[in-house]
DNA sequence: TATCTGACCTGCGCGC
DNA sequence: TGCGCGCAGGTCAGAT
């Protein structure tokens, strides 16, 4: 599942393969990935057809595409979306919801299974605080500027912006579990159900640990293992159980073979061995070590 | 205001 | 073989 590594390839591939072109014919192939776009589908095949891709841009999961017209193209991959640069002859795949003209000469695709993601071209606006809104280019910084839409959404553990210690004050002011606090993306973004469990394992804390119970060396030492995972994540290209995740080219990432957790229940915690524990979580799973992850006396969930 | 829950969506695996 | 069900999970609207 797409989650801040993942999203990250993806904005690299299209740094390297997109940014640069101009975009050419929009076709809409399904009218549910462009909901969030409300003056429909051809307006948004207006607004894109003649555009220059700028910049590739990454907040958490939220990517855009920078346009030379002050606009941009938002994209959200949901679980299963993928952006695909394809020649024009390549053939179409089984859940190809959005293609756009590349130079006349490739095609951008929005490639969609469930549906949960989608595409829509906003306005851009001056970030609250005047910084960069999020990571651009070759990974640095982009410029001050973000889709309102995104206003909301947390700087992510891999951001130089990020206040860590606003965010650790914010995060022991709240009266929820741990997990539940690491999945909202207006407090810190990217983070999603994988390196959640994977991070909470690191730093041996079970997912149901008050957030009003944590010190602050707890709270710090706990973002410095997501951002290893997230980091280490990356260098691998990513998570793939299946062909739901793919970079830019269709390739997948290898990191699903370095999960300690996550997916893993029944087999031996990678540390002492006890057998990882699967458990029912907001309405998806957890997976825990018993003996390195014991659940807290007073606990969140 | 803060926190929590359920709906959305499709394909796959499993049990019967 | 075919059917029904549960599961996967990011986001957001609505409920508490």
């Amino acid at each position: 599942m797409p989650e801040l590594p993942e999203v990250e390839v993806v904005r690299r591939g299209l740094v390297r393969w997109v940014v640069g072109s101009r975009l050419g014919a929009v076709e809409v192939l399904h009218p549910r990935p462009v909901r969030r776009h409300l003056a429909g589908p051809a307006d948004l095949a207006a607004r894109l057809q003649g555009a220059v891709a700028v910049d590739a841009v990454r907040r958490g999961k939220y990517l855009w595409l920078q346009l030379d017209s002050d606009e941009a193209l938002l994209v959200h991959l949901g679980m299963s979306g993928q952006l695909l640069v394809q020649p024009l002859d390549a053939p179409a795949e089984r859940h190809l919801r959005v293609r756009v003209g590349l130079d006349g000469e490739r095609e951008l695709r929005f490639v969609d299974q469930r549906m949960f993601g989608g595409l829509a071209v906003v306005p851009l606006e001056p970030t609250a605080d005047g910084l960069p809104a999020g990571t651009g280019g070759a990974g640095t910084p982009s410029a001050a500027a973000l889709p309102h839409q995104v206003a909301h959404i947390a700087r992510d553990p891999l951001d130089p912006y990020l206040d860590v210690e606003a965010w650790q004050r914010r995060l022991r002011r709240r009266r929820t579990g741990v997990k539940r606090a690491l999945l909202d993306q207006t407090l810190l973004s990217g983070i999603g159900n994988i390196y959640a469990d994977e991070a909470l394992w690191r730093a041996r804390l079970h997912y149901a640990r008050p957030t009003d119970t944590l010190t602050r060396a707890t709270a710090v030492g706990l973002l410095e293992h997501v951002r290893a995972v997230l980091g280490e994540a990356l260098l691998q290209g990513g998570t793939s159980f299946d062909a739901l995740y793919v970079d830019v080219n269709g390739r997948s990432g290898w990191f699903d073979r370095s999960l300690a957790v996550y997916g893993q229940a029944g087999r031996p915690c990678p540390r002492c061995a006890a057998l990882v524990r699967r458990e029912p979580f907001m309405n998806r799973s957890s997976f825990t070590c018993p003996t390195c992850q014991p659940p807290p006396r007073r606990a969140r969930w």
